[in-house]
DNA sequence: GAGGGTGATGTATGCGCATACAGTATAAGG
DNA sequence: CCTTATACTGTATGCGCATACATCACCCTC
């Protein structure tokens, strides 16, 4: 790696001025065919490739959009061995066991919208893990704008970028704050599939498995539980009957409790599909029959919601479209700074399967 | 959104050079306390970011690296519908039917692996679709140094870039070029599972279910299962029995047709797991027993290949730690420019389960 | 008390590009 | 043949920051 081709030295070699190269890349109508021709030429013969910051720096824009996500808790287990050889290598054979699935499909799927829609607009998209104040360090400064998960950045340090480039906040609720908003119907998805459970299967006797207490998904959905009940007559719970942190393992450790406590409902409607995924392997572990003697039901529609046995029950939220819709409100904020806060709501579906006694 | 505020209006506030505020953010610890504390209260009071483009330029370095993955191929379905509204909510209760699964894990995990890593390093991540020439345009020029899965940005391009910047190549075998890759051991893995089929199970009937005949992962894996079978003293294929693009649906086809053809041999060892759970569906469906009439096996470890029914059994690949292997490779190589090029190779795990007869 | 550190800060410059503005050449119009 | 429009191209400047170097104050040391 020599030293890196600049704007000179291509101008330079093809033998017109520095204007004309960013010409020839940025508004090419505007240079004759033979002076392009021998840019290009240049340019292949150098190596040249644009600097993106000088770019963005001269341009006032950084052509990319930020993602901020949560940490991912205990994911970090130290780097991997490595075999760097020609034929050293290692086979193992032994391990039955399983691994444990990489939960955070609603992670990937989001990010995996994120890209796809911005990418059609021309932006790139830099991720960051929301860790200290990396994200103003090292994000903030070289995008647009910023896309986050609710509750992954502090409140204060938010309100700081948030006054240098605008904020697209993904499933939170509105807190008297600014940014726009992207969210899923939880309460209205909530809300029918506790309906569905008291209308097509006759139950009564529901609880509701949450998740952190801390959660705006959570407690909205809870609040959709609470409404599908009130709608059918039966009485509100003022708190879920367990919680649980939306991992499957905790599922599993809250259907233990219940199964040992000798109460289990007749329904178990849970706040989300990891959590009903465990409770589910609890139950059958225990011999109780899903949908026969407990009915299960999840929500987000995860793609392990699909391949249980009994299939789950569920509320599909699409995830992915929640990234793309981030992106798209986002680019519609840069074009109009002036526009009031945006409070986006997407569609949820409800799927029926055989974990609530539908399909059986 | 009023203008900006740069260094200059930092150090204007704090009655400071342009430089003590710099330095203030880089090097703290040449600042005296009093000092720091009056840039700090300025930064806070006016919601100063520092522009990571002007900040780039000027240090040389862009502190992010770049991920280019294939075309997500058919999942640009086009924009969300989305409900802007209060109130307005669109409740859907009846389909009944299912999506269809998000296969992609094996990137989503090699994206998670990389940011990690790279997050790890203070480096930032950033993502771009292969599509044309705007990893060119948008990428490469913002990034220190570019990872890439092996087939997806075209070579005249990649070559240029590497001419700019470092690059690793995740997944591919080495064909007469000088970029870094990094890789898993197919060979070795799909040898042992080969073995085990026909040690373990007694099997000496088996097939090779393969991906796309350009893919270097296939190639080897058929590799693998080639000198598996040498080294039991099996004939050896030329080919593989059948081909399909690594899908489910594929796999689901490919089954169906060796079952029409009525010759389905005593083993199938497919070249992914997405293939092997296609074949599985198929066979299951026309009442074919697995392990018991045929023993199918797979490739990569995803989650669903552990809630199929039965299990599958298959080679794990360290899909996260791929990404981390790519980043680990790139820094080194960032160090250290001139090290010859390396090629890294991951170890892989054979997992044992029902589907081959293990664990029955 | 002169010489030589040492720590804190300021000055000046350049990173690589986009772009406003100012040419220049050529064609068209009168 | 002169004017004016048109199509290209060049010159000059600034984007916001990092940093080499210069400066200055102050403390030691013999």
């Amino acid at each position: 790696m020599p030293k890196t081709p600049t704007v000179y030295d291509v101008a330079d070699l093809a033998g017109v001025s520095i204007a004309t190269v960013s010409r020839v890349f940025r508004k090419p109508h505007k240079v004759s065919q033979a002076t392009k021709d021998r840019v290009n030429a240049a340019v292949l013969n150098l190596g040249y490739v644009p600097s993106g910051s000088a770019r963005s720096l001269a341009a006032r824009r950084a052509g990319a959009i930020g993602l901020c996500f949560p940490d991912f808790d205990g994911i970090d287990g130290g780097p991997a061995p490595i075999v760097y050889a020609d034929g050293r290598v290692i086979e193992q054979l032994d391990p039955p066991e399983d691994v444990e699935p990489s939960g955070d499909l609603y992670l990937s799927e989001v990010m995996l919208g994120t890209e796809i829609e911005a990418w059609r607009h021309g932006m790139a998209v830099t991720i960051a893990v929301a860790r200290g104040d990396e994200i103003f360090d090292n994000l903030a400064g070289r995008v647009d704008g910023m896309i986050t998960l609710s509750r992954t950045v502090p409140e204060g340090l938010l309100a700081h970028i948030a006054r240098h480039i605008p904020v697209v906040v993904i499933a939170g609720t509105r807190a008297g704050d600014d940014y726009d908003h992207i969210g899923t119907d939880n309460v209205a998805g909530m809300q029918a599939m506790t309906r569905h459970v008291v209308d097509a299967h006759g139950v009564r006797d529901l609880a509701f498995v949450g998740g952190p207490a801390d959660s705006p998904d959570d407690h909205d959905r809870f609040e959709g539980f609470r409404m599908g009940l009130h709608a059918e007559g039966i009485e509100l719970p003022s708190e879920p009957l367990l919680r649980g942190d939306f991992t499957r393992s905790h599922g599993r450790m809250l259907g233990r409790r219940l199964v040992e406590a000798g109460r289990v409902p007749r329904a178990l409607v849970c706040s989300n599909d990891q959590t009903a995924l465990g409770v589910l392997d609890a139950l059958l572990a225990t011999g109780l029959r899903v949908p026969e003697d407990v009915i299960v039901t999840g929500f987000d529609g995860i793609d392990a919601s699909q391949t249980s046995r009994p299939r789950l029950t569920t509320v599909r939220q699409p995830m992915r479209e929640l990234g793309r819709a981030a992106v798209d409100t986002l680019l519609r904020r840069l074009g109009d700074p002036l526009m009031p806060p945006q409070t986006g709501t997407l569609p949820v579906t409800v799927l029926l399967r055989e974990s609530c006694g539908c399909l059986a």
